[in-house]
DNA sequence: CGGCGCCTTGAACCAAGTCAAGCTCTGTGG
DNA sequence: CCACAGAGCTTGACTTGGTTCAAGGCGCCG
């Protein structure tokens, strides 16, 4: 299940000095790095690994999490193309990141961007933004934790909805990763999922589908 | 009630060039701070206010926190002295920080920092390390808010016990503070304590001071 | 068309919240 | 030095939102 990056992926990485800076904080490094793919379920990295790699997301979903001593599994963030994992300060991953579906991403050494950092200062801040996108998100998160189930469901379908056009939403996660993400249960998330259609908030054309009907309503709750 | 940076105090900050980089974040560009002093319970910024400074806690603690729309106060984090806070990629804080005592901090303009770290990489690196240090703390305090009641408490003592040494633990804040750090009520909190204390976990002289007896016990809830 | 994941629904239970006293410091003024 | 007031903390009784346990439904793929 475990993919790895061993000596011999690791050849395909070379490092070459880094091309002139751009805005993206991959941009400027992103042709050093190697693309590869992931199936469905596959960890693409574990927690207390060494963090020698950072990843962008180039298609597919993944979901990163940790796991509390009693088994329960809490999931961080969700991941979708365009987005960068795995950064780290530490020397080692924090938490695991498992594909949701058959993924593809670019795989960049660490170190790479670190120096790259250390000589191009339009990087290092990149790098510096990039964190602290991430420090707002999991604060933001944090706040979802302490709301009442609706409050955190609103909450969620709002977020996703932000990355769509329109009122559809995809959920690219099954029930048990939404209630691992807002620390509920399956069965709140599938109960207040149906109170929401029951109120005309949204409706749920399939168990994956949802359309905002009321954002309005949900804004309400959203703390 | 709330201090004012105003056009008379940012006077006080001089802008020279930085001396040669140090190790610390404030190190290289702390001479450039101007030392301010908030009285107990004073904002020493609030919420949506430009981030224009970064502050150093020189002496005294301080809380950072939000308000949900419902009036719930969600403390982020406790600053203690050497503790660096208000220091934001983007434009406006996203949280508020008040006094907990008097305290005293040196003022640092973010623009000063952000310009040193353009200068100087080894300044520029220790902004990421700060900012990713914050972000660890934000995830580690996000899963804090699925365990239960007696997790909580027992994973905020021993959190408060590494800055200690010895086992006796003085608590510089609330009830009504630890219960909004916590996502829990001050009933919640006190009665968790008293239960520790009936199970010999800990022993409670005061209020405000705390004494770890039974650290493998608290542990064992440190999920 | 049958089997298996995934999702929904119902009923009973429980951890934490709410509401309401009462207690214990601490500082203040007589 | 004591009486008192007020804030902060603890404790008890009751309520409740969310979990748990259990059953059943739906949809998808072989």
């Amino acid at each position: 299940m475990r993919a790895q990056l061993n000596a011999r992926s690791l050849a395909l990485l070379p490092s070459q000095p880094a091309p002139p800076a751009s805005h993206s904080l991959f941009g400027s490094i992103e042709l050093m790095g190697a693309s590869m793919t992931f199936k469905k379920g596959a960890e693409i990295y574990g927690e207390n690994e060494p963090a020698d790699y950072v990843y962008k997301l180039i298609s597919g979903t993944a979901r990163s999490y940790q796991i509390l001593n009693d088994g329960r599994r809490q999931i961080q963030d969700f991941y979708f193309p365009g987005d960068i994992f795995g950064l780290e300060a530490g020397p080692e991953h924090a938490s695991s990141t498992e594909a949701m579906s058959d993924v593809s991403v670019l795989v960049v050494r660490r170190s790479a961007i670190l120096s790259a950092a250390t000589r191009d200062s339009d990087v290092a801040s990149q790098l510096w933004a990039y964190t602290s996108r991430e420090l707002h998100h999991a604060r933001n998160h944090a706040m979802l934790l302490v709301k009442t189930a609706q409050e955190r469901v609103a909450s969620f379908l709002l977020q996703l909805a932000e990355r769509c056009t329109g009122n559809a939403v995809e959920l690219p996660m099954s029930r048990q990763d939404i209630a691992d993400y807002l620390g509920l249960t399956i069965e709140t998330v599938s109960r207040t999922l149906t109170q929401f259609q029951d109120e005309a908030a949204i409706e749920l054309p399939s168990s994956r589908r949802v359309v905002l009907r009321n954002r309005l309503a949900l804004n309400n709750l959203n703390a």
